[in-house]
DNA sequence: TAAACTATGTATAACTT
DNA sequence: TAAGTTATACATAGTTT
């Protein structure tokens, strides 16, 4: 795709190697995003260069929920050796099944089979790395925002508590609902969303 | 790249999307694998098909090993907040976590028993929950103590406004960038974070 | 339905500034 | 040295088998 041909193999000169590295990481993620839309699926691309930098990109979802789908897969493979005694072992206890089987709105009990089993199981840690992944993010959102409205709190009061005394730098501009905004972002959702994470 | 030019965009046709899947994560792969050799680097591509299936491929080193810089990364840029350290601290099952590390170091990994696998897993997913559960727990009480932070700064601000001539609708602007920040804080990040909710 | 083909658009190696 | 250009090999969209 260049002037030449070019062997697949390490390119010894240092300085030709990163132009490429940085040429064709480029060309990996474009063709990375253009997969993504186009056949409407999640890709990750991860690169640590030669000398140990990382670039990584996600698109179409964001990168811990398909490292997540990733781990779950692993996961899944090295159970796989033994998993049917181990699903048996547990096909006793009918509550659970039964509770597990009405959330996934399937409706004969009886005659579960292990393939269904394996894809409820699939389903539900699915589900649940979707959940904590998000309530981490929320929680981080959450204490970054108040980290920096608490900031501007102590910046205002500052001003304000000096102001009786003196006005020198401060500009004054009244505005509408510019001080509200941060009132009405995510600050007081979501706690309410953490209680039902538990 | 082909007979016509494409616009990227999801294909809407079923059988041609699935087949433009197949060549282009193909295509995809083979590119990570000649960076790879080239510029002696990582690279990880993870592809999760719209259907939920997932496909795989890292080249000049293990995927394991890719996450793991991954994640690695990004508890880096967690630290900023000073949670990663305080989550460290709580760290309770120390010993549970020498015992799999000392397992993981035998020399005969490949020999190890589904047995005891078995034990690792489940050995590692309590530590697992509990490391969960204090990061909740610690997030939960920094937002908890941010809030209340917040709710008094703005009372006293609130006095202090009130004993001047400033009302409480005033925006404030400080010489230089500080007071830039209100319009770059958290406000405007909230929708980005529902957005993902999707 | 899928594998093979091939015309053509794209990515990129070498070149230029 | 880096950013931009260009000639060419490669990837792939549509076609054929």
């Amino acid at each position: 795709m260049g002037r030449r041909k070019v062997e697949i193999e390490r390119i010894e000169n240092k300085s030709s190697r990163q132009v490429t590295f940085s040429k064709r990481r480029k060309g990996l993620i474009e063709k990375a995003r253009q997969l993504s839309i186009l056949c409407e699926s999640s890709i990750a691309v991860l690169a640590v260069s030669g000398s140990g930098k990382l670039y990584n990109a996600a698109s179409g979802d964001n990168m811990s929920k398909i490292i997540d789908r990733y781990e779950i897969h692993q996961a899944d493979e090295l159970k796989a050796l033994d998993l049917a005694e181990k699903i048996r072992n547990y096909l006793p206890h009918k509550e659970i099944l039964e509770i597990v089987q009405s959330k996934l709105e399937e409706p004969n009990v009886d005659t579960v089979s292990v393939d269904s089993l394996i894809s409820m199981e699939e389903q539900l840690e699915t589900t649940l790395s979707v959940i904590r992944a998000k309530k981490t993010e929320l929680m981080m959102e959450e204490v970054k925002s108040l980290q920096e409205t608490e900031m501007l709190l102590r910046e205002e009061n500052q001003i304000l508590a000096s102001h009786s005394q003196l006005g020198k730098n401060t500009f004054l501009v009244t505005e509408g609902e510019r001080g509200m905004a941060r009132e009405n972002g995510s600050g007081n959702k979501v706690p309410e969303t953490l209680a039902l994470l538990k």
